[in-house]
This record gives structure tokens, sequence and C-alpha cells, in this order.
DNA sequence: ATAAAGCCTCCAGTAATGGGAGAGTCAAGT
DNA sequence: ACTTGACTCTCCCATTACTGGAGGCTTTAT
């Protein structure tokens, strides 16, 4: 007979673990003393703890283990379980290394730019959504808060019901200091009658874009698209349709530009041939 | 001005940890209601927060990410925290893809076996220790038992203290049924004179011992062996002495063989030029 | 006989939430 | 003005596989 402490000379277990193990049932004692409450072991329940921590060094919760360990398990439960922690396992190395590149990326940045980076990159899905819109090519960028200006009031006197911040789509394949063609948008609930150059239509979702927040006045917003430009470009993507700009402040909220937060957002998909 | 439940449509966050994100201090609300405490945020919190999850996504903490986003945190121990981070990832890495060729590795044995395996193979060290012992070549491994009903006299005679379960090392390089050069040892706490054919000194200590238990008669151990050899071979090691077999069950106290338990080790290294 | 070491139970804590109870609040529609 | 339904609040419990510690017995060694 052992007592709970020779057991770790043995095998690579704490006493802790093993009166753990006795509470949850997957290792109990051959005999515990009534008056002391002292947990006595026998060296031939040796095999069936090697086995136990063989299969937690395997990734098996205690849990897992313990079904397994009992009596009248089949073979093709046992490989079934298997299977699915071989899967388990690859998923997680997948996981690890992606976030090994992740943390390789920006320790980069940081020893290049000497800050930390400005844009953090996030995948998401947009779906689509019901709009009201006017496209228009205008002379600059700055002019777009004129289509704003027509855009509002036309929807407030068909009664649209706006249900998001407004957007911006950019349909210039190549950046244009002028003549720029964009579409400005206003989510709305439930369709809305068009008239002459305002249009009501659902904006097409895609189901990856790249997007990142850029937090400053607009002047500054092509920092934006060069961070979003090299992530894609690093991570094996390539642009699949015009950006979009979702604008977060009012701007007659009274809040300076410093503080302006806008979401830039470009669809984009895997590079084939690669 | 955001409710705590716009942000989830903002960011791949859920309420509840944007409340615990509160609690710890990492994200605060720009304002509470004072009278219905409901947790009001801002915009242009978006960027905190999509680093937050960032940084998360890269697998620290939140206390980590706490730190660096700090007002006054330093480049070099932003610098220092991921290469730290790298290192755990990589550790992590290793561990997963050790993981994996353990679960593949039995995945094959009970695949071709059709039951579980009957050895876990353990890598432990084994200090050195002193022993009483006494060596011979015998005619078989049947009569080990003679060795040892003359050492344990000795023992007692001469007042040596035990301190653990009797041990056998085998000193041929193969497998011999006839003429077997085998030493039979007890650890003593404490020197003991030698005379004859006994002798008393520290047994050599291993650094890598590949272990398996064997519990049944000591006709079938050679299964142990085949097990161990086995293991050696598909991880690279090879055999680096002569092994030994702990004898954990005293015959003597009324078990039937097919109850024993043996612990078998054979010291390895790793095989060079690979 | 005494001291040291070993054993017991119970409690608290871990990381980052998720689930749910019970109660209060908000926005829209009647 | 009222009701409904969607939100929100706090508080508590649960998760995993233990570790650490307090306080109190029991065994072993000297």
């Amino acid at each position: 007979m052992l007592k709970i402490g020779d057991f770790p000379k043995l095998a690579r277990v704490s006493v802790k673990a093993l009166r753990y193990y006795d509470e949850i049932g997957l290792l109990k004692p051959v005999s515990v003393d009534q008056f002391t409450g002292y947990r006595y072991y026998s060296t031939s329940q040796l095999p069936r703890l090697t086995r136990i921590i063989a299969l937690k060094d395997m990734g098996l919760s205690l849990e897992e283990i313990a079904r397994l360990l009992e009596e009248d398990v089949s073979i093709s439960h046992i490989l079934d379980l298997l299977h699915i922690k071989q899967g388990e396992i690859k998923e997680r190395l997948e996981e690890e290394s992606l976030r090994l590149t992740r943390v390789e990326e920006w320790l980069k940045q940081v020893e290049k730019e000497g800050k930390m980076p400005d844009y953090e990159i996030v995948l998401k899905k947009a779906p689509p959504q019901k709009v009201v819109s006017v496209r228009a090519t205008l002379p600059s960028y700055g002019d777009t808060g004129t289509l704003f200006s027509k855009l509002a009031p036309y929807i407030f006197e068909v009664g649209g019901q706006m249900i998001g911040p407004p957007l911006e789509i950019i349909y210039d394949e190549e950046f244009k200091e002028k003549d720029v063609d964009v579409e400005v948008a206003f989510p709305v609930a439930a369709n809305v009658p068009a008239k002459g150059e305002f249009k009501c239509y659902d904006l097409k979702g895609y189901d990856h874009m790249a997007t990142t927040v850029h937090k400053g006045s607009y002047d500054t917003i092509s920092a934006a698209y060069n961070a979003l430009m090299r992530w894609i470009e690093v991570n094996g993507y390539q642009v699949a349709g015009p950006s979009r700009e979702i604008y977060f402040t009012d701007p007659n909220a009274g809040v300076p530009p410093s503080e302006y937060v806008t979401e830039v957002q470009v669809p984009v998909e895997k590079v084939k041939g690669k």
C-alpha cells in the first residue's frame, strides 16, 4: 500500500492532483481509512495513472479521459474521440501560427516606426443593406459635404428612416485628386421613392472586407488606406471592389476634426494562384 | 453616444466582455448615468477597442494589454513584451505539434491493434542512488529469486535500511535465454560494509530514461521491452546503457502474478547525426 | 516524548467570460 | 398616457484543473 505522497515519486503528478482525481472519480484509492481519511493506493494503479497522464499530455480533458477509461468503451468510440482531438490540435496549431505572424508583423512595425501601429486591420463581413444614395463626379473629396446636405433633406422629405451612419463609396480604381467618382449614402429601414439623382436600392454586401478605423481629420485618411493596402498585400489578398468610408462622427456635433472617427472598408478576396 | 449594445455591431466583441473591460478598467465608458447605471460609449473609443482586440488575438492577456495601453509606456517595453510573447507562442507551437504526434501515434496503434496500447512510455530522470547489490551470471531469468533471497538477509544482517523497491540491472546487450548477466540491488539509506559478492556503491544515474510499467507475470515482460524499443526508435533515441527493472510487488505478499507491477527502464540518448 | 513531516478538509483564487435571474429603463407604437 | 418589447443594470454561479494556504490530525523519526 502506498500513501498519497509516494505516488509523485513514481509518476509526474502532484498530491493535489491525485486528491482531485479521487474527487472526480478518475482514480480512486484502493482504500481510505475511515477514521483518518488517509488515502491508500496500490502499485497496481500505476498503469492507470500513467495512462491518465499520457492522455492528458495529448490534450484530452479529464472528463474525456474518464470516459475513455470506462470498462466498456468501444474501439470506434476511442478512434472517434482521438480523431476529434487530432482535428482540434491541428486547429490550434493553425491558430497559434496565425498568432505568431501577427505578433511578428507588429514587432516589425514597432521596430521600424518606433511606435505602436496606428491602424489595426480587421477582416469582417458587410451584409447587404438598403440605402438611399446619390452618386456624382465631384471636383474633389472636400466637396462630398454638398452631396450630404442635398441627400439628408431629401430623405427627411420622403419620410425615410435612417438606421445607421452615413457612408461614402469611392468608385475610382486609382487615387485621384480631382474629378472623383463618389456615391454618398444613408442606410434606411424601408424603401423610399427615388427621384432624379436620388436612388434607393440594396447596397451589395461582401463576405470579406478589410477594415480599419481612422481617428482624425479626413485630410490624413490616406494613411488608413496605406495601412489597409499593405495588410492586403502582406496577407495574400487583393482588392475586390470599391472601397467605402463610414462616418461615425456628425460634423455638426461640434467635435473638433482631430476627434472624427471614420471606418475605412475595402472589399477583398484571396489572391488565387497562390 | 453609443449604448453598450451598439458596440458589438462595430467590433467583434460581446456586451459581457465590454462590461468586464469596464470592471477591470481596460476600457471605461465615457459616461455612466449615475441613476440608471447605463454605460455610454463614444465612437472615438473604437480605435482603442480594436487595438485591444488585436492584441488579444495575438495572445496577450488583458492585464498585459492594459499595461501596453498605458499612456507612458516606452517602446523598449513594448518590444520586450512582444518578444516574450513571440517566444511563448513558439513554445506553444512546439508543444502542440508534440501533442499531435502523440495523438497520431496512439491513433495508429489503436487502429492496428484494435485496442488501447498496453504501455505508456514516460521519459524520466533517474538520479544516482546508493545500493547494495550482487551481480552474477545466472542460467536464466527465473533464477534471480535466489539472488534476492541471499541479498535481503545480508542487508538485514549488516543493519542496512532499504529505502525503495528492489531492482535488477540487465547487462546483456542482447536478449539471452540462458547465462544471463544480471545484478540485483536494493536502494539503501547509508553505506553498508561490502562482503564477498555483496557490494555497496552509488548506482549511476541517467538524465534520460525511457520507462514503462508492466502489469502481469514476468513471463510477458518482453512486451514491455518491445514497446520501449519501438518508442525509442520512433522518437529518435538510442539505448545508452543497461536496462533496469524495478519490482514494485513483493512476491511474498500473496498477490497473484497477474497483478505484479514492474517498471522497466532503459537509459537513452538522442541519436546524433540527425 | 517530542519534533518534523505528512496527511486531512475546506476555502479562495485563477482567466475571461457565458448563462440566467430579477429588476429597472428606453423607444416606439397604439 | 399606456403598453409592449427590446435593452440594460447588478449579482451570482459555472467553467478547467488544479495551486496555495489555514488550521488541525496522524505518522514517523529521533
